[in-house]
RNA sequence: GCCGGAGUGGCGGAAUGGCAGACGCACCAGACUCAAAAUCUGGCGAGGGCAACCUCGUGUGGGUUCGACUCCCACCUCCGGCACCA
């Protein structure tokens, strides 16, 4: 063996162990067999071509995780891929007019370099690459599952319309304040016909199963539990008030939603959304009929955030009237551009007395408020209101409902609709269906062609995949780039046979990542998209790390796909992911503005990897990453950290390398505790103390910041010891276990080095196979433990006792110790607490 | 407004209801050195005291308890999600 180096040789031993790694295939799983499984997965990367070192912190953490697990004994798998597709790459394009698939391919490249840098180790034989027709073939085949079970459809709506992006978006790619969650965009509403998968049909389990997910994060499931957004209610149809000129209509009933069924004789008019479906049919030929049609206009061309600035609220009368069921009452028909199409049924029943939107529209227009509602004292008077009573209260003037408690009002009213068959209760999700039709190139085709004979018709299986065509211009113009594509689009009707065009949309990407975690199992396989026996086997994901930004929108669809492939019949269980762990960002301080932000280009707060493996080794950016803080939350990237990581690095390598002899030597030496002085009793006790406590804290919620902690402190106490090559045998014993143990405790962390040292001491590669510490519980016990002693709850003195005294010979010793004398001298003790092994309390008077 | 999470030294952070501030960073002092770097040793919440020690201290105010960063109630601030969703 070379003679060991002296100063820590990071740049040497990174890359040779890292080509170890490679070339003895430690981390490529045989899924033949399910026994002892972990499935250890990190959200695949968008290959952006670069990483800086917040991304790194979701790879490290999933390394370290895979690392552990396999030291414990599992079978690890861990696979790695690319989320591929995307707009970035096409964007390059149109600049550089290099083709999306090579810049794509390139940054593959470029970012798995990046990632073994790291010393981030996966089962490359499982790649898979969402922009490869091996991939996407199987994201149209699952497209076509889902059309053929009415999943997915096509449909003419008022969609959010990215202007920048040049495309539509889904509702969850869009932020609260009406911008594109990708683009920046202000995102505007168009009305188009655009394919989407009937992610509603599955509202009511994904919320049920939330339950389920004991593994995932609180915060997690709430955000989820917030967008799907169910509530309970009652569906009431108002009727139609005939025309005065006897006018016939085409649908004489107006159906509303409403959560306060209870307010319902305070009902005083009624409001239909713009968008509301026969308006025109329904004011024609009345007065009012032009001015109707005017602002229906105007509020169609106002964007989403104009329209929803709450506060404003803009309505009109239709010259209409309807009929509330409850009390046969005719009111008044409005139009209001506060009222959402897509929400329950476009038309709200108006309650101004109880409902503060209403309220304040009711004021605007002067209709009429009334009370319907009583609080607690009777003392309501509309003329002392100033805003809706919308608390809890008494059921009033609603006969025969007076008098109940508007909670217990709520389902007889609603059961007393269903009897006269004018509504009923219902379930009101606010989660919309997932628009996945994208106007641009990069992506995958949906597998749809349009024939003026058959109408529209899925692609057969058997000409899956439909290749994304070479030659076409990637200038966006708001319709597909695939549209101008004449090759592309022409295609002969698979049905009849007659010219027939392709439909030229391409999927939104969370399609494709919405799968690739099945098809990790069988990702070579070109006769079907998932292994049902494999996914079986290794599935849910024992755990799945990734950013938090996801929390609605990967994980999501994510759910909702496994639930529909488990409908399908392709796999037999219904969440994918048993534990979740959402890793907090890291931040920077901006040089520009002093203010703390995600790493991005645009703040300048960026670090990127190289510079500081080349400068301290990847062994001490991983290091310094775990020790930051918890890593589900956010910290704060501090240079001068990374410095105290490779200091604690280095002072493991000098330590061995100064005692390379010894140790060496030491190697036959096994430590016995009869034999042990106090020095090494002491280190060999906080030696399984030190495992007891990092092994408690990587089971619990990857606590990787207080194990690394914990090393450090066990390392302190080693260079403690003093051990010279002139000490007794059971100092060399211990130290030599000590040193070897901490090797072992801080490979998951620090791999590199660990394998170098566990070389030097020995032993043979790899250190992955090597098992995990075991704690000797003999070596906890103490002799004799230190009680604290307080009076009245402060302390005042402390005390060694043997392990075995009872509770009132330690009473007699604190009631005796002179600092305690001190503090009770001239009062009664009117109480004393022992706590053994720990404290004793005296309460004085 | 509703839902979730968090407030601890100069900083990142640690503490099964039982010694608040582990570990690290920064800083200060000392050793080594011609010197520097590196390394090693020690100190490091605030106030008081020559000292032994004492008082205060975990966002604020109450409460439970022998004992509260930890549990309960009310509130403040910050972060995240939802929000004209009827």
């Amino acid at each position: 063996m070379e003679d060991m180096k002296e100063k820590y040789p990071f740049s040497e031993i990174e890359p040779k162990w890292q080509a170890y790694w490679d070339e003895h295939g430690l981390f490529k799983t045989d899924v033949a067999s399910a026994e002892n499984k972990y499935y250890c997965l990190m959200m695949f990367p968008y290959p952006s071509g670069t990483l800086h070192v917040g991304h790194g912190r979701n790879y490290i953490i999933g390394d370290a995780v895979a690392r552990y697990k396999k030291m414990r004994g599992l079978r690890v798998l861990t696979p790695m891929g690319w989320d591929a597709f995307g707009l970035p790459a096409e964007n390059a394009a149109i600049k550089t007019g290099t083709h999306p698939r090579e810049s794509t391919l390139n940054n593959v490249a470029v970012m798995k370099q990046q990632l073994s840098a790291w010393g981030c180790c996966y089962d490359w034989d499982r790649e898979v690459t969402s922009c490869l027709p091996d991939y996407y073939k199987w994201t149209q085949w699952l497209f076509l599952k889902l059309y053929e079970r009415g999943l997915a459809y096509k449909k003419e709506a008022a969609v959010n319309w990215d202007p920048v992006d040049q495309t539509v978006l889904a509702n969850e790619q869009v932020l609260a304040d009406g911008t594109a969650e990708r683009s920046g965009a202000k995102v505007e509403r168009k009305m188009l016909s655009q394919w989407f998968f009937k992610i509603t049909d599955y509202a009511q389990r994904l919320l049920d199963d939330l339950d389920k997910l004991d593994g995932w994060p609180e915060r997690v499931k709430s955000m989820q539990e917030n967008w799907i957004g169910r509530s309970e209610g009652a569906r009431i149809n108002f009727r139609l008030a005939p025309r005065d000129n006897g006018g016939a209509d085409t649908s004489d009933v107006v159906p509303c939603f409403t959560t306060r069924v209870d307010t319902i004789y305070g009902c005083t008019y009624m409001v239909l959304a713009p968008e509301y479906p026969g308006i025109a049919e329904l004011v024609k030929g009345l007065p009012e009929e032009q001015d109707v049609l005017a602002f229906v206009e105007k509020a169609g061309r106002l964007s989403a955030i104009e329209r929803t600035t709450e506060g404003d609220k803009n309505g009109i009368f239709t010259g209409r009237y309807v009929i509330n069921p409850y009390n046969e009452e005719k009111i008044p028909l409005w139009i209001g551009d506060y009222v959402l199409m897509e929400y329950g049924t476009g038309a709200v029943m108006a309650v101004p007395a109880h409902d503060t939107r209403d309220w304040v529209f009711a004021k605007k227009y002067d209709l009429p408020i009334r009370l319907s509602i009583q609080n607690a004292d009777q003392s309501l008077q509309l003329e002392d209101m100033d805003d809706a009573y919308t608390e809890d209260g008494i059921v009033v003037d609603s006969p025969p409902f007076s008098g109940l408690p508007n909670r217990e009002a709520i389902p007889k009213m609603a059961a007393h609709a269903e009897e006269n068959e004018f509504g009923g209760p219902v379930i009101q999700f606010r989660l919309r269906d997932w628009l996945i039709s994208r106007q641009r190139y990069w992506g995958a085709p949906i597998p749809i062609i349009y024939c003026d004979v058959c109408g529209m018709v899925p692609v057969p299986e058997a000409d899956l995949p439909v290749l994304l065509p070479d030659d076409v211009e990637f200038k966006p113009s708001g319709e597909s780039p695939l549209k101008r594509a004449e090759s592309f689009v022409n295609v002969p009707c698979p049905t009849c046979g007659k010219p027939a065009r392709r439909e030229s949309d391409t999927m939104d990407t969370f399609v494709d990542s919405s799968w690739y975690f099945f098809r990790y199992l069988s990702a070579r396989d070109d006769t079907k998209a998932v292994d049902t026996t494999l996914c079986d086997n290794w599935l849910p994901v024992d755990q799945y790390i990734g950013g938090i930004e996801h929390a609605i929108l990967h994980l999501m669809y994510a759910r909702f796909f496994t639930k529909a492939l488990y409908d399908l019949e392709l796999i037999h269980f219904e969440e994918p992911f048993a534990h979740l762990f959402t890793q907090g960002m890291i931040t920077k301080r901006s040089e520009n503005d002093g203010q703390l932000y995600k790493m991005s280009k645009s703040k300048g707060n960026v670090v990127s990897p190289e510079e500081l493996i080349r400068e301290y080794g990847a062994d001490t950016v991983r290091l310094y990453t775990l020790f930051i803080g918890p890593p589900e939350k956010e910290a704060e990237w501090n240079d001068a950290g990374v410095e105290g990581a490779f200091r604690f690095l280095r002072r493991l390598w000098r330590r061995v390398y100064e005692h390379r002899d010894l140790l060496r030597d030491a190697k036959a030496l096994t430590p016995d505790m009869a034999t042990m002085e106090k020095p090494e009793r002491d280190l060999y006790r906080k030696l399984n103390e030190s495992i007891q406590r990092i092994t408690r804290d990587l089971e619990g919620d990857f606590h990787f910041n207080t194990a690394i902690a914990q090393i450090m402190e066990l390392m302190n106490a080693v260079d403690a010891l003093k051990v010279n090559p002139d000490s007794s045998e059971q100092v060399r014993a211990v130290f030599h276990e000590t040193v070897e143990t901490i090797v072992v405790l801080i490979s998951p962390f620090a791999p590199h080095i660990a394998e170098e040292l566990w070389q030097e001491l020995g032993r043979a590669p790899s250190i992955l196979n090597a098992e995990w510490p075991r704690v000797n519980e003999a070596a906890l016990y103490r002799e004799e433990v230190e009680i604290v002693l307080q009076v009245n709850g402060k302390l005042r003195g402390r005390i060694l006792v043997g392990a075995g005294a009872d509770q009132a010979s330690i009473e007699q010793e604190a009631l005796a110790d002179p600092q305690v004398q001190k503090w009770i001298e001239g009062k009664t003790v009117r109480k004393v607490i022992v706590v053994p092994g720990r404290l004793v309390n005296i309460a004085v008077s």
